[in-house]
DNA sequence: TTTCATGCAAAACATTTGCAAGTCT
DNA sequence: AGACTTGCAAATGTTTTGCATGAAA
C-alpha cells in the first residue's frame, strides 16, 4: 500500500494540503477493505478502531479521494452512496440485489464500448458512467 | 390523454384509492411535459397554473405513479431525482451533460442484451437497470 | 507562525410521516 | 357515513458549512 500513501502524499502537495492523523487513517481503511461502504460505515469503523474523528472529517476526506479518482462513489439509489476504492481495480459496472443488498460486480468490454459509440453520435464527451443493475440474487 | 387517465382510474379504483382534484392534476401536468422534471419542478408548475397542492402530495402521487409504471425516476447524482412519464415511450438510457445539465435519451437494444446476459450469469434476475454517461455535450 | 484541518453544532436538502381536518364515493 | 386524502409542520437521514480551536509544515 505504499503506492496509495505516495499518491495521495504527492496529491496533497502539489494542492498545498496536509497529511494529517485522520487523512491517514481513513485513507489505510479506505484501502484496506475491498467492500463497498458508506461515508458512516467508514466512520464507525474508524472510530472503532480508536481513531478520533468526525463524520464531517470523513465527508471532507471521502470528497479529496473521490476528486482525485482515489475512490469512486456508487450511488445506489433512494440517498444511499457507496464507496469504493479505485486503486488497483479495472473499471467495473455493479449488479444490486433488492432484498440482501449484495453487490457484484461485473465488466463488459462490449458495453463500454458501445456505450463510447452512443455518447460519440451524440456528440457528447465522456466523463464517467454508472451502469447498474438492480434485481434479485439467488438467495433472495 | 385519455388512456393515461383511464388506465390512472383503473389502477386506482383496484386499490379502493380515490381520483381528487390534486392527482387528477398532478397527473395532466406529468403527461403534458416530455421533459424530465423534479418533484419541486412539478409542484411549481401545478402551483403556478393555480392548483393547491402540497409537495407531500406531489411526493405522495408521483409514488403512486411510480410503483403503478406510468412514471419513472432518474437519480442524476447528489441526491437529485427526475421523473419523466413512460406510457408511450420505449425504454431508454440517458446522457447527461455536467455541465449544463441538459438530458439526452439512446436506446441500443445491444446494450440491453449484454446486461441481461451478465445479470443471468451472475443468477441474478433483473426488475430494472440505469445505464447513465455524464460528460460534456457540444455545447459546453 | 502561518496556513490548513478538525470538531462541533447548526444548516441545508430532499423526502417522509403523524395527525386533524377535508373530500371523494 | 365512512374511508381515503390532504395540508401542515415536524421528523428524517444524509451531507454540508461556519467558526473557533488545534495541528501540520
Amino acid at each position: 500500500m505504499k503506492k496509495a500513501y505516495d499518491a495521495f502524499q504527492d496529491l496533497l502537495h502539489k494542492n498545498g494540503l496536509r497529511l494529517t492523523k485522520q487523512r491517514t487513517a481513513l485513507l489505510d481503511a479506505v484501502f484496506a477493505t475491498h467492500r463497498h461502504f458508506s461515508a458512516e460505515d467508514l466512520h464507525r469503523d474508524l472510530e472503532k478502531a480508536g481513531h478520533r474523528i468526525s463524520i464531517a472529517t470523513v465527508y471532507r476526506a471521502l470528497g479529496l479521494l473521490v476528486e482525485a479518482g482515489f475512490v469512486q462513489g456508487l450511488d445506489v439509489g433512494r440517498g444511499r452512496v457507496l464507496y469504493e476504492h479505485t486503486l488497483g481495480h479495472a473499471h467495473h459496472d455493479h449488479i444490486i440485489c433488492l432484498d440482501c443488498g449484495k453487490i457484484t460486480e461485473f465488466q463488459s468490454q462490449e458495453i463500454e464500448d458501445l456505450q463510447d459509440q452512443a455518447a460519440k453520435s451524440h456528440r457528447f464527451k465522456i466523463v464517467a458512467h454508472s451502469l447498474k443493475i438492480f434485481g434479485y440474487c439467488h438467495n433472495a
